[in-house]
RNA sequence: GGGCGGUUAGCUCAGCUGGUUCAGAGCGCCUGCCUUACAAGCAGGAUGUCGGGGGUUCGAAUCCCUCACUGCCCACCA
């Protein structure tokens, strides 16, 4: 057994008991058994990320599931790993380079490459330490990397796989382009933010007639050095005849036709419309049903290429201010508008993305979304909270094909290669044998490419595993919403298009973390607090705790460090009332005389086994909040506040027993610790270790879940136990109200409804005796009220009166009664009403109609004891 | 423009498969306590027309409609 210190220190104990964990290999699951299996699908953190709140949150969730389950007779898989994170990583390792005055262009791509892979591993330990510090149960021999060898021959495999089925195509399309990482991105790595700009309307000279003008509104003028057509709506009446007809492309000096397409708004600014095929994906679709030019005017830099004549080689921002400088001394401003408009950003670096031509691979997605609709459709897959299946259902029936090239370095390469010599295409998972002979793909995929397929690529796939076999499909996945569509959908489609099987049955999307001013924790605002420095602070169990239960379903969090309190003040609770237990234990040793159970011993033997109900249920429904708040209740409101100080008295009173009486609670709260090991594993265990003689390598964490007993349920000692705690709260409130100190005793009486409500009192007077601080304590069924001073109040059946010596101060007295008289009057006059409604009477289910019946005659006999003792005051 | 949420005590939020265990918890506040673990504690207390309006119902914080404010996601008409 254990020292349990007079402080609790979590972080002492905590990193013990990581090693002790880490030690025994507790969370590694065992593959012969043959006990069920429960797999949890872990959302990979990116190599170069610090655990931020939210993570904290979804790994404490994972990890409640992961230890909920195991200790429940699931062989249980949680597989740790993380991501590549290509953009990300790239940027930030070039970012170190050119500290040091470099570009990955001074290095080439093999070194640049086994550059990255040196800065991985640094930041890979760090997360590797801070998962491990938070406590998570996770299986650190399965661990797994998105660019790990059989990863990446899962991602060419499927790569060749959609090449073939026709499902993988490359094509010259406009997709969004980073010009700062020069890189293609896909549709949802693109942010939009509301931007404050200027609406530029420019007039187009017509050919023949240069006196008259097509006004054009445009925020990007730069563009215009691309246009090659002008759109009205052919409904236009301002434009009537004028299609056909060129206009004069000012400053290229280019004669371009002008189109009538209904496509084009009419109520927007003039109602004509340049079109740029190369910079605007909607002009792009336009130019391609009128077979226009397409003019590219700026390059992957985001700089003005040789197109933009003398504006060549200028930044694209520069040269819009350059432009409409020259417009206006041609005298073809029309004017300038502030405009408010949304403007796109690439999701990890935030340079301003360009609609942009180029040639890249692309996914089609429609032939693959079916089959993942279905499943969440049919509830094959069920998402918690259940609302984001239809979030999902917009996007799926939406769907557009994915853009998967990315011109970076750092990721998995596109497995094609050209031949040097021909038009020949070599797509497979393994390089052509004569390789001299053929030129690989320079671009790599899109991280996600690697993370749709993580649920079964980490298990083996395409090998048919040992691990593929017994884990796979998975059961629970929890994550963060905003990647419903980067990887939740993605995965489902993977799945069912590679596997057959959907990869997870359940899907809990948590809680996004925000500070206090709302704006969601992250990394790049740096308004995350650091975990560590928390956990450090106030003990991990406590930022576990305090996470999940101010985490209700499908809500968002505000979280402020101060918040953990709750948690730490709960943890340091657990602590001091093992150590009493102990305490009492040790001091009473021998002591050990079969003590009988009485109500007491009943009421939280049944609210321990409503507790294990609660708590299951609020698990099954991914209701964590009211999980944790289902235990916090049970330990601190009804275990410390009321049983401990039940057993003082009855130790007390039966000196004897002392040892067995404190042993029966103890093996009490060893359920209670069990229960809330999940959530809050560090404590728990070392509690579990000290309150009895456990083996060597025993862990409550990997010891059995109470199991709830129904026998041991007891509906008539917890309502007769609330009803004992509010007369004891009322006799207390008495006595607060008349100015008792709480050293002193008092007399009261209380007169019982009937000889069963009298019982209950007399088998439990000393407790209320001791509780209330009570001399003398007459409980009497006759309908007298004593003959002494006193003050009155009414708990159900009883009516308490408490002595009073000396003088009471009558006009307060009078006050309190009348309201309380007001109250129960009125009341009554409600019930009554009620009751004399024949509808009320006729249509409510006779249970309820006989309650009130029963509320009514209790009320008026309260009331007739409220007068009486008004009466008995005034006189 | 389309979709999804939220609005309950000073603050953060539970409750929302209709009926005094329905008006709650924690923090904060007030009063009194170092009472044989815990002052990170104990006992007691105050505080709300459950966003506004309308409806369904015998009965609505809970269901429906509507308005207001607020947050998020998707689309991106230059």
């Amino acid at each position: 057994m254990k020292e349990l210190p007079k402080t609790y220190e979590p972080n002492d104990i905590e990193l013990r008991l990581i090693d002790f964990w880490n030690k025994n290999k507790f969370y590694a699951p065992d593959n012969n058994s043959t006990k069920p299996k429960y797999s949890i699908v872990i959302p990979p953190p990116n190599v170069t990320g610090n655990l931020t709140m939210g993570h904290m949150l979804n790994n404490t969730i994972q990890d409640i599931y992961a230890r909920w389950k195991r200790m429940s007779g699931f062989n249980t898989l949680w597989l740790p790993g993380a991501d590549h994170a290509g953009i990300a990583t790239q940027t930030v390792v070039e970012g170190k380079l050119r500290e040091e005055g470099l570009s990955r262009y001074d290095l080439g791509r093999g070194k640049f490459v086994e550059k990255v892979w040196e800065w991985k591993d640094i930041y890979h330990k760090n997360i590797v330490a801070q998962l491990t510090r938070m406590g998570a149960s996770v299986d650190w021999q399965r661990e797994r990397f998105t660019m790990d060898e059989g990863l990446s021959i899962a991602v060419r495999k499927v790569f060749v796989d959609l090449y073939k089925k026709g499902l993988i195509y490359k094509g010259k399309r406009i997709i969004n382009w980073d010009p700062e990482q020069q890189t293609a991105l896909s549709d949802e790595e693109v942010i939009y933010q509301e931007m404050n700009d200027k609406l530029y309307y420019v007039k187009y000279p017509l050919l023949d007639d240069e006196r008259k003008f097509i006004i054009i509104a445009t925020t990007r003028p730069e563009t215009m050095l691309g246009d090659t057509a002008v759109a009205v709506n052919p409904n236009d009446e301002r434009y009537t005849g004028i299609s056909g007809k060129k206009v004069l492309l000012p400053i290229v000096d280019k004669a371009i036709p002008v189109i009538a397409d209904e496509y084009v708004e009419m109520g927007f600014g003039t109602g004509a419309l340049k079109i740029t095929p190369a910079h605007d994906p909607n002009d792009f679709m336009i130019g391609e049903k009128y077979k226009l030019e397409s003019v590219q005017v700026i390059d992957h830099t985001g700089k003005m290429n040789e197109h933009a004549g003398m504006y060549s080689g200028i930044d694209r921002f520069e040269a819009r201010m350059k432009i409409v400088q020259k417009l206006k001394e041609l005298g073809l401003i029309e004017k300038i508008e502030d405009y408010t408009h949304n403007v796109g950003f690439s999701e990890r670096g935030g340079a301003q993305v360009e609609p942009y031509l180029s040639d890249q691979w692309f996914v089609s997605m429609k032939p693959l979304a079916e089959a993942a609709l279905n499943a969440v459709r049919t509830g094959e897959i069920k998402f918690h909270p259940q609302r984001w299946t239809k979030t999902y259902e917009n996007w799926m029936t939406n769907i557009r094909d994915w853009c998967i090239s990315r011109q970076l370095w750092w990721g998995h390469q596109i497995p094609v290669w050209y031949n040097k010599n021909n038009d020949e295409i070599y797509c497979e998972v393994t390089p052509p044998k004569d390789i001299e002979n053929w030129e690989q793909d320079p671009d790599v995929l899109d991280t996600w490419f690697s993370s749709w397929l993580w649920p079964f690529s980490t298990m083996g796939w395409p090998e048919n595993t040992d691990d593929l076999k017994k884990y796979f499909p998975t059961d629970f996945l929890s994550t963060a919403p905003d990647i419903i569509f980067f990887w939740v959908a993605r995965m489902i489609m993977a799945s069912l298009e590679f596997t057959g099987k959907i990869p997870f049955s359940d899907v809990y999307f948590h809680n996004i973390v925000r500070d206090e001013m709302g704006r969601k924790m992250s990394k790049s605002l740096g308004n995350s607090p650091d975990v560590i420095e928390v956990m450090n602070k106030y003990g991990t169990d406590a930022l576990r705790f305090t996470l999940v239960y101010l985490a209700p379903q499908g809500t968002d969090i505000y979280y402020a460090n101060e918040k953990c309190e709750i948690g730490r003040n709960f943890a340091n609770k657990l602590w001091n009332a093992a150590r009493f237990l102990l305490m009492k234990k040790e001091q009473s040793r021998g002591a050990s005389i079969p003590f009988e159970q009485d109500i007491f011993d009943k009421w939280i033997q049944s609210r321990l086994q409503s507790t294990i109900k609660a708590y299951l249920k609020a698990l099954n429904e991914f209701k964590i909040n009211e999980a944790s708040a289902a235990l916090y209740d049970f330990i601190w409101g009804d275990f410390c506040d009321w049983y401990i100080e039940i057993l003082k008295i009855k130790a007390n009173d039966n000196p004897d027993s002392a040892e067995a009486i404190f042993e029966n609670a103890i093996n009490i709260f060893d359920d209670a610790l069990k229960l809330l090991h999940p959530v809050m594993p560090f404590i728990t265990e070392e509690l579990w270790q000290g309150i009895k003689e456990r083996k060597e390598n025993e862990s409550i964490s990997i010891s059995n879940m109470p199991e709830i007993q129904d026998t041991l349920i007891d509906v008539n000692a917890e309502e007769n136990i609330i009803l004992i705690q509010q007369l004891m709260a009322s006799a207390r409130n008495m006595r607060a109200e008349m100015g008792l100190s709480p050293s002193v005793k008092c007399d009261i009486t209380v007169n019982c409804k009937t000889e069963k409500d009298a019982e209950l009192l007399v088998s439990t007077k000393n407790y209320i005796k001791s509780l209330a601080k009570i001399e003398a304590f007459e409980i009497e069924t006759k309908k007298e009220t004593p003959s002494y001073k006193s003050v009155t109040s009414v708990v159900g059946h009883y009516q308490l009166y408490l002595k009073i010596e000396g003088l009471i101060d009558v006009e307060q007295e009078k006050t309190k009664l009348n309201k309380e008289i007001e109250r129960t009057e009125g009341f009554i006059i409600s019930i009554t009403k009620k009751l004399s409604n024949e509808n009320f009477v006729s249509k409510a289910s006779s249970e309820v109609v006989e309650n009130e019946k029963k509320k009514l005659d209790d009320n008026r006999q309260k009331l007739e004891k409220l007068k009486e003792h008004y009466k008995l005051i005034v006189s």
